[in-house]
RNA sequence: GGCCCGUUCGUCUAUCGGCUAGGACAUCUCCCUUUCACGGAGGAAAGACGGGUUCGAUUCCCGUACGGGCUACCA
């Protein structure tokens, strides 16, 4: 029997949500979707060290943008209810109890400096990383070493311990990952890692067993990052629940940075020039600052559309698709196993197709916030929108069109006035006077501009390619814009009178 | 070091044994455009290496190399 869909995205609240994060929450929320099941959030707060004031909010707000909402969570309350692990503190104990009692679990009562100490001593250079394992706790101070009386006489004591998972020694542990396939490990070779810290909060490897268990998630989708710890949660799915309960597990490949190699980093965006985050955050302790995707310029749609092909396609050459197109297609077989570089370009290029594909309603009031933001206040929606449709073919960000049409609002304050200033001449200066004078006479439209425009060109023996670029220059500043006419129609005539008088003035 | 995962154009990828290896981004050339773009046409550009299996391997298997991830009382 197939279980009813239940997945998780379960983030720590400790800085800004990096990309590779929002793919996770993406892959997960179009395959709760595409199954009629349910999309939770779960926040894994069990470090109590890393808690980052506005963290949660944050990643709310992220997911807001992106259109991805959870059916559960803290925010949206559910049945499974608390959804922050912290609230939940006390379920943990009891588990890691019932693990010490049946043998699969034991206490730990080494201080930090033990530990530190440990690892100091059995450093070599073969092995420069010694692991809590089935060798080192025989040298240790647990609960396997100490004696049962001491174990009590230190607990009613008081003395801090954790709880450790005792790996098996000699087993294979296996599970079939949906992305993977078959991914087996040697347990001698798996630490035993804490599962109950000495503070009383679970570790990630105790919580997120516990957690999947009572909020019945069915399909569990994680970094690849996380593979290696898989076999600590299979035994203690099978310590706990049954390994028939645990959920099907998918480790989804990660985002590398562009140069070189590696996971892509916070730093790497900085180094490089693009956004890393979803939105903004700012790190209320260290006052450092990442800028997002959506206040870089990009569309939501776009960003979502990005990421879902970072990792997955639909085996057509379709590269545009909308959420519920991904809804309908996305499938866990078509993920690949290895990670891809970022590309920022392509990502921009996603941006651009959806700044072309959708409504300009649709974006104007991000766009007309950038621009109030840069100090252009604009008053009139169907100007702007106007002005939009004339630009949107060379904008790639949202934030590309404050360059692209501010002129359309205020005079451009430099005039490029060298790249007409050589072949200039006295006809020429006649020749923008006198059009301009005669405005009064046409028809205020880009056609019918033009028409007098060239008409009073070819009357006065000037050729019409000797005009076009000094006009442009006159009422854009540079080398670059929609069509003139277009321009002068929208700005208006006082306005293009002004501009050409000005410019004239410079000559 | 150990363990695990991965490996097709510069990048993202298609291919589920028959390939003259397809597409997109980027790049180059040309066309369109009395600006800059958009757009259109075209070019260059890839199967890490070595063994098998097979009539036939990019595709399946095994090694090697390379890359990555993990190796905390962090997630």
């Amino acid at each position: 029997m197939t279980k009813k869909v239940r997945v998780r995205f379960a983030p720590s609240p400790t800085g800004g949500l990096h990309i590779g994060g929002v793919r996770t929450v993406l892959y997960n929320y179009l395959f709760a979707k595409q199954h009629g099941g349910t999309f939770i959030l779960r926040i894994e707060d069990t470090d109590q060290s890393r808690y980052v004031e506005g963290a949660e909010a944050y990643i709310f707000d992220c997911l807001d943008w992106c259109g991805l909402t959870p059916d559960e969570s803290v925010m949206h309350g559910g049945d499974f209810a608390p959804y922050r692990q912290s609230e939940r503190k006390d379920t943990y104990a009891k588990y890691a109890e019932q693990l010490v009692k049946n043998g699969f679990a034991y206490y730990a009562f080494d201080t930090p400096e033990e530990l530190d100490e440990m690892r100091q001593k059995f450093k070599t250079h073969d092995n420069p990383s010694p692991q809590y394992n089935y060798e080192i706790r025989e040298r240790m101070r647990n609960s396997l070493t100490l004696g049962e009386e001491e174990v009590q006489r230190l607990v009613s004591a008081g003395a801090p311990y954790v709880v450790r998972i005792k790996m098996p020694i000699n087993e294979e542990i296996k599970f079939t990952d949906m992305i993977r396939g078959e991914v087996s490990f040697s347990s001698a070779l798996v630490d035993d890692k804490v599962l109950l810290k000495a503070d009383g909060m679970p570790t990630y490897h105790l919580a997120v067993v516990v957690d999947d268990h009572l909020m019945q998630i069915s399909h569990a989708f994680r970094g690849e990052e996380w593979l290696p710890s898989a076999p600590v949660h299979i035994l203690l799915w099978k310590y706990l629940f049954g390994l028939e309960q645990m959920p099907q597990w998918a480790h989804l490949p990660l985002i590398l940075k562009p140069d070189g190699n590696g996971k892509l980093s916070k730093r790497d965006g900085d180094r490089l020039g693009f956004p890393v985050f979803a939105m903004d955050w700012t790190d209320p302790r260290t006052g450092d600052k990442a800028t997002g995707f959506k206040e870089t310029g990009f569309l939501p749609q776009a960003f979502v559309n990005m990421l879902a092909m970072m990792g997955w396609n639909d085996g057509t050459e379709q590269e545009i698709f909308t959420i519920d197109e991904l809804v309908e297609k996305f499938s866990l077989e078509r993920v690949h196993k290895s990670g891809a570089k970022f590309d920022y370009e392509k990502a921009k290029w996603y941006n651009h197709e959806w700044i072309k594909k959708l409504a300009v309603d649709r974006w104007q009031l991000a766009v007309k916030d950038d621009f109030a933001k840069r100090g252009i206040d604009i008053s009139g929606d169907a100007k702007l929108k106007r002005v939009l449709e004339l630009v949107k073919d060379r904008c790639s960000l949202l934030t590309d069109f404050y360059e692209q049409a501010k002129f359309f609002f205020e005079a451009p304050k430099t005039i490029d006035v060298d790249s007409i200033k050589g072949k200039w001449n006295e006809e020429k200066t006649a020749f923008f006077r006198e059009w301009a004078s005669s405005f009064d006479k046409v028809e205020w439209n880009a056609v019918t501009l033009e028409a007098s425009f060239k008409e009073r060109a070819s009357s006065k023996n000037i050729k019409v390619g000797e005009l076009m670029l000094p006009l442009r220059i006159m009422l854009v500043g540079g080398k670059f814009g929609p069509g003139v006419f277009d321009i002068a129609e929208v700005i208006g005539k006082s306005e293009t009178q002004q501009r050409i008088e000005h410019a004239l003035r410079l000559l």
